[in-house]
DNA sequence: ATATTTGTACGAAGAAATTCGTATTAAAAT
DNA sequence: ATTTTAATACGAATTTCTTCGTACAAATAT
């Protein structure tokens, strides 16, 4: 499959993922917190989600329920990859220090990073 | 100034920031390697791309040569900020992880990210 | 039962990004 | 000098994404 969400479908597959499962009113009122669009907006968005396969439905009953097809996870995988390969010539260490500059991250968070480097060198040992 | 080049926009700079100056038919060579688009295609992104004030160009000379007018360290702080935003939920150990369980790194690129941390460590204390 | 509310379907307009053809001019080659 | 090549300018077609209005159907409330 061709993981390829617009700006549009992220903020919605962000919503879905969340709740595991949404009608379109869900996913409207939560997108509506910070932004203004109408509610058949989204409910064509999604539609065109369906369409294009990223989404399955139930549509058994009158409102429809969504799931994502595929994991925030999977999602993930897809931005770094576009972005490593776009802004960050292929260097993912450049991109981790970037990262871990620009945006303190907790100490807490600092020793996961640390003890997953750790694992890492063990394994390679 | 508002930056958010779009795809093609990107491979674009991309060449650019490599070479430091470009022509167009330096861009599109480059490009074409990978890609079969038209000349005038690439000519026509990089004068939208000057329009939109994201490169500057010498015109004094018949064919133009172009710079840009960011670092490619901005670009990447900003697809950073971005995909933290839509696809991390802003966890950025999160995505350190995934991005090195994703793409094994070199030992040195361990050892450097490491230093970093422990860099970040000390001036904690 | 009837009216209102809540939902889907879908066409179409609008906006943004991409692509390309044609015109024109400047430089280079013959 | 003239032809050919290489460049820019730019309008316009195409495609993709986004937004919304209207039509209609089902559920709910009166």
């Amino acid at each position: 499959m061709d993981i390829k969400p617009t700006e549009s479908e992220l903020e919605i597959l962000q919503v879905i993922w969340n709740k595991g499962q949404c009608t379109v009113r869900d996913v409207h009122e939560e997108l509506a917190k910070t932004k203004d669009a109408g509610y058949t907006t989204t409910l064509k968005l999604m539609q065109i989600m369906h369409d294009k396969g990223m989404v399955e439905r139930d549509t058994s009953a009158k409102t429809h329920l969504y799931k994502a097809l595929f994991s925030q996870e999977q999602a993930q995988s897809n931005a770094l990859d576009k972005i490593l390969s776009t802004v960050f010539k292929g260097s993912t260490s450049d991109l981790v220090i970037q990262a871990l500059g620009q945006h303190r991250a907790s100490q807490d968070e600092i020793d996961a990073i640390k003890n997953y480097l750790n694992q890492f060198d063990q394994h390679k040992k």
